[in-house]
DNA sequence: ACGTTTGTTGACAGATGCTCAACAAGGCAG
DNA sequence: CTGCCTTGTTGAGCATCTGTCAACAAACGT
């Protein structure tokens, strides 16, 4: 049966030669969509190369294995959800804090499903994801020391914070809009932060 | 061949007739050993068959399924290990949170290993994993809220507070205590669940 | 001693990750 | 235009693992 033109799913896939940029970043696609409807262990293969119409096998030639698929899939959503959110200008600390928070938020808003799908992600899969994920958590406690006026102080404000982000996290992503107004969250995560660092400061002296 | 006496791996297991409890947990406990060397996809159910000394088929007979038989191994671990920290005396409350702090701290010392395996469950898992988990940090936010002389307070406590926790289980997960004295970070985090709770009831007026 | 319950098993079916050797489409030299 | 050569692509097959089925055998009651 010679492959023609055919639409499976969601995505309508002209089933001919592509370029091997154009097949990796359709097979990436097609794989981040599927695992925001469910874990990559009940995610055969089968169906992401379905889905794109071409045989198991192809796929098994871009990505030796499926773990590396998955990888693949999960970066370049990283890179592309958790971006490092640009501090904005030289405002005065509390509002350049405030602006990553709404930052945040927004970003949680926008893409609860997928920033979701990452972070279970992070939990369950492979090592190298987990390590990615740890990676990019490590690279924001600067960016948020930074925006708090506070060049580096010590270990145990770099632990504070990377707790707090995860903290922070959690309430945003558990956050029902219904039982406390945006602002009052906001206003409550700002002041949260500022109070932390303040103590953690304090501790060491 | 008949089955006889045989020591594989770590656990000496007489093959012989076991009544269906003693069973059960004999492959509980063999499947908690092996779910915190490696993460469950990596886990075939022969192995936990082969070091129990019994055929796969039985495995299946006790639990219907993969997912069950992991459930099954996640919740005992779940329950004897997230066991409700019995909130000690009538002190005063600052020092009722100190308790509650230094036992999670202990908790985490003595068992990181099991404890990260938990988490790690929470993201990856099965869908009632990651449920169970979750109504075991729900019930833990009333414990907390009490210890520190709080009833209830409103939705944007609640949300806080289990934020505060999540963020807690972080800190002293990726606490060092070569870089952070023991003292130092109790002290922190006492003080951090006050000001924060703080914080909320005075955001809710 | 016989039968019923129930712990236990070997053999088989279905699915899925992964390999291998070969086909075919497009570009480039002669 | 012809023929080669790179490379995107595939079908068939192997190994592993989950889950099923029918039957065996050890305890226990009658």
């Amino acid at each position: 049966m010679v492959a023609t033109s055919e639409s499976v799913g969601t995505t309508t896939v002209p089933t001919a030669r592509m370029s091997a940029d154009a097949r990796r970043a359709q097979l990436i696609e097609i794989g981040w969509d599927l695992l925001q409807e469910r874990p990559i262990h009940e995610l055969a293969l089968d169906e992401v190369a379905a889905r794109a119409g071409i045989s198991r096998t192809l796929l098994f030639h871009y990505f030796p294995t499926k773990a590396d698929f998955y990888v693949a899939v999960v970066s370049a959503a990283s890179d592309q959800l958790l971006r490092p959110p640009r501090v904005p200008d030289d405002a005065a600390p509390p509002e350049r804090i405030r602006r990553l928070v709404e930052g945040f938020v927004r970003l949680v808003e926008r893409n609860r499903g997928s920033y979701t799908t990452l972070v279970r992600a992070a939990g369950g899969g492979d090592q190298r994801v987990v390590d990615l994920i740890a990676r990019t958590r490590d690279a924001l406690v600067p960016r948020w020391l930074d925006a708090a006026g506070n060049p580096d102080v010590g270990p145990l404000a770099h632990l504070v914070v990377r707790g707090w982000l995860v903290g922070m996290e959690e309430t945003v992503l558990s956050w029902d809009p219904l039982l406390v107004p945006r602002e009052e969250l906001i206003d409550h995560l700002v002041a949260s932060f500022i109070a932390e660092l303040g103590l953690a400061n304090a501790a060491a002296r």
